[in-house]
DNA sequence: GCAAAAATAGCACGACCGTTCGTGCGACCG
DNA sequence: CGGTCGCACGAACGGTCGTGCTATTTTTGC
């Protein structure tokens, strides 16, 4: 990797811990420069504006989430166990604070009425997110592990919801029992998703082999 | 009321409406001030500093919360229809992107990571706002419409991720089918709290009068 | 209707904002 | 060895930030 664009990197991590905290409306360049031990023109010169940082910034942190997240449930068993190692890897992120995968989550707040480039992209990958997550659901419909008439768009909804309840209490509420309530509720929602052991698989699977037999 | 007081009150009330948009941290004395009309140091006068500023703008938000979604809901029959309303309200504040409890609830993405007098009011508004869930909820036990075993602070948590999603899927994702999924997930938080017909009602229930004959 | 009090405006300040510009330095290429 | 390029620097720009002062106007209480 070129010397650019290892401290391109730098400024891209650090841009994204301080946005984690302050909001991507927060992040100044002068502070970014600082904690990265730069210069303000020096680091302003990898990016042409303060806008197009911010978008750098939130790409990078859905990299980040998509990396820690995301693809450890695609490597997971079709199914359910996807699902369950996606909402398990949530949960971790979150409770770790890894500042990548939280400020994607929390930028859709900020973001939510202010138009622009940067919210542009944001809406075009939490969109991609609640796909992905219909889909994980979806595959788990094929393979018998969820009833065939459940929505998994409602899923990716209801999912979220857990996600981001357990963000509030967790985070800001400080509440020691939001993991638990997030998991109870997540078990519920798989829980009402799951088939009934009498129904049968949807007719539309794809797999005939059950990921748990 | 007296003069002082009136201006007051219309500088929250656009104070409210910028922070909805731009964030609390993106409010600034000068906007605020062409907004309503007044000098910076008229404006200024009122408060202290920022930070009093963004604390009272945050209890204005409180207040229209309370006003547009809980007093409803508490004036509604004790039980489920007493939470019904309270969905039905939180609802529309959001569908119609009423500025205070929008605002109410977007603080709570946005502080959640900045200690200080700010943040302090929030916690406490928000525990606030479980504890009266979850107190309706508890009320709906007693009364007999939910089971005897449902735990209201779940429910609580619940019905807050509900309503998280269906804000960030309303209003960031523009997605038209929000509401109807956040009322099916209402719906099946309700059913799944519900007490089987053939259960008794709660040992503890303080009232002998069913709200739903 | 007048004096006291409250509310607002005017003005200035230091700090920091995003941005631009000219420049220096080291690495690579001919 | 000279030229070019990528990269970072310092200085400086016009603006805006929050926040003090001091007048001046407006409201209020008697």
């Amino acid at each position: 990797m070129t010397k650019g664009a290892e401290t391109r990197q730098a400024i891209l991590r650090h841009g994204v811990e301080a946005a984690y905290r302050l909001g991507l409306g927060g992040l100044t360049i002068g502070h970014l420069a600082a904690a990265t031990g730069m210069s303000k023109s020096g680091l302003f010169a990898h990016f042409r504006s303060k806008e197009l940082l911010q978008v750098e910034v939130l790409r990078q942190a859905r990299a980040d989430f998509i990396d820690s997240v995301i693809r450890p449930a695609v490597a997971a068993p079709r199914g359910e166990p996807r699902v369950r190692e996606l909402f398990e890897r949530w949960v971790v992120c979150g409770k770790t604070r890894q500042p990548g995968g939280c400020l994607f989550v929390k930028a859709a707040t900020e973001l939510d009425e202010q138009d622009g480039p940067v919210r542009d992209q944001l809406v075009r990958d939490h969109r991609d997110l609640y796909d992905s997550i219909a889909r994980m659901f979806g595959t788990g419909i094929a393979e018998g592990h969820f009833r065939a008439d459940a929505d998994p768009v409602q899923f990716a909804a209801d999912l979220d919801g857990v996600m981001l309840a357990y963000y509030h209490a967790h985070r800001l509420l400080e509440d020691e029992l939001a993991e638990t309530r997030a998991r109870r509720a997540f078990e519920a929602l798989i829980d009402a998703a799951r088939a009934d052991d009498d129904t049968p698989a949807a007719p539309d699977r794809i797999s005939a082999i059950p990921a748990h037999p």
